[in-house]
DNA sequence: ATGAAAGCGCTAACAG
DNA sequence: CTGTTAGCGCTTTCAT
């Protein structure tokens, strides 16, 4: 039987309460008795019992996160930077994969109703903003990645989606091209949606002409962004350049050029989005936009438990992180 | 306030007890009582509170998983599968990113002390057998991927290093190749140890002589890879094919050849393994050892937890996955 | 089939 | 500075 408070309390010839003012340096305990406590404690070998400090003190020290496949690079580098500050700050991180389905995202918000996590970093999550908010309304606090919601309870951290589309678009412009086609990820994702407006928003400053038919949805992923490039080739209307919501459905729109005999980016120049690490290896490599996502899932995890802990309520409740253009030579005949 | 157990049992004009046995639908409770219980629980949206179950029981149904790096692929597909396992058979999965230092390995074990978890599934730990051994001793089991030890309360699965490593040499033989040298992973890996052996083992069985200015070491990044290689490269010995331990330094040989102006593969033959995702794209694309990741995952885990649920105890212990030799252009001429 | 009651191991008033 | 004590919310004998 593993040792307890009341053991080490007897041992050192205290009581519980002093031990357990010990264990959390609590308040002022004469350093010689700490002393005698530490020593028992040592000689005992005894371990704090998790679940009863839970019960007792109502809180878990644990966040749950939330990702739709924590195999994909966004995200696992995400909860890298999460898992990392968590155990800087004396949390464990839960990890919960959704399977890129909705329904698990929301079973998983059960762990937030029975306690067994403070609260749930989202990331990108499919659920509704009313769902977020009626959630919000309930907890002290969560932590959402990749999507903005104004709320008291909510903690966002996410990065400027129509600022740097519009800028992959400028780019594109000044590589001299007119006719950008724009591969979508699923229409629901609020990135989608944005990345499109800040397409849409570049074209309009240039006078350049909206043309639907150069809109083609991928689903975020490779196998997508390839039948989406298919389609965009088949139809029969020019274009030189195609900007792809994320840098999997560019992978597949690279491949589609290549085994259509289609030159990138002689005939065809590409970017992406997220500068996941394929991008470098492609031939020719892949223009694409940084994403910081260790800091996306480290500033949020900081700011977050900053708030369940009760810190100054004045703290920034929406943080936007910078995101970086990189050229490389799928977008830019001078590049290697 | 949330409503307790306590509040469904007098909403429903019952008892604790039996609302708790309606909650874990033990032992019989009759059916219109039971639907009274469920109707109040529903009616005061009850959630159990998992803290004081845990208390109470002593069991958390919680897994820690300790990885040297979530974001390397073969370990966030390692942790997929464990998740999914673990969460299709009600546990919940606390992700440990060690940051490759062996201290922080070693400081996670304290939630198993502590009772945060019930078990801890160690991903190619870097502890010493014996240190692994007295952890087992104290627990019901643990859990170990890529390690082997032979114990009442260890639970591993693992590939055969060897088994493929040979067939890896005996690839490149038959392509012609007599000087082949070998890149290794840092050395107190088991999987470097036995890679190596498998390397010499099939060395001897054709008769070709182990030249040990063939060996260098890359620590399994590509950074040492790439260095190992230039090492190799500078001796002056020659040699046609290179065996690297894993991918990452496959790819930074790969690159080694590039900057040196080595064709691959008419110059000089290579394999990796792990079968990551990127030897699909670098060009030529690189020859490597499918593990099966997911399955690795999935299988330790439902046997972890089968052993910790006390099943009948005359399953295996030790799990032996299939790997298998993928032969891309890096290769082999005759391949695309 | 159901209820009463005793804790699981710890913390935080409160009292001294 | 330290001790006493009352629970945190649940499960589980042991009765009935």
């Amino acid at each position: 039987m593993d040792s307890k408070l009341i053991d080490v309390a007897k041992r050192a010839g205290v009581s519980p309460a002093t031990v357990s003012r010990v264990l959390n340096n609590s308040s002022l305990v004469n350093p010689k008795t700490a002393e005698r406590v530490l020593q028992a404690i040592e000689e005992l070998n005894y371990h704090p019992h998790a679940a009863a400090k839970h019960l007792r003190s109502q809180r878990t020290r644990t966040i749950g996160v939330i990702v739709q496949d924590i195999n994909v690079a966004y995200f696992s580098e995400i909860i890298k930077g999460v898992q990392n500050t968590a155990y800087r700050l004396g949390y464990k991180v839960i990890i919960c994969d959704s399977d890129n389905q909705p329904e698990k995202e929301r079973e998983y918000l059960g762990l937030l109703m029975n306690r067994t996590v403070d609260t749930l970093i989202l990331v990108a999550p499919s659920l509704s903003d009313e769902t977020l908010t009626e959630l919000a309304d309930k907890e002290q606090a969560i932590g959402l990645i990749g999507r903005r919601i104004e709320h008291d309870h909510i903690v966002c951290c996410l990065t400027d989606n129509i600022g740097f589309s519009a800028e992959v678009i400028g780019h594109l412009f000044e590589e001299g091209h007119r006719r950008i086609a724009y591969i979508n990820g699923y229409p629901e994702a609020v990135d989608s949606y944005e990345r499109l407006e800040g397409y849409m928003k570049a074209l309009k400053e240039r006078m350049l002409p909206f043309l639907p038919e150069l809109i083609e949805n991928g689903n975020f992923n490779e196998q997508g962004g390839y039948e989406a490039m298919r389609r965009l080739l088949g139809k029969g209307v020019p274009f030189t350049a195609v900007y792809a919501a994320n840098d999997e459905m560019a992978l597949g729109a690279h491949k589609a050029c290549l085994d259509a005999g289609i030159a990138i980016p002689r005939e065809m120049a590409l970017v992406g989005v997220d500068n996941n690490r394929i991008t470098q290896y492609v031939i020719p490599s892949l223009s694409t936009v940084d994403q910081p996502k260790f800091a996306l899932g480290a500033t949020l995890t900081e700011k977050l438990i900053r708030q369940l802990e009760g810190e100054p309520a004045d703290e920034e409740r929406v943080t936007i992180l910078e995101s970086k253009l990189i050229v490389r030579a799928s977008s830019s005949a001078r590049r290697p």
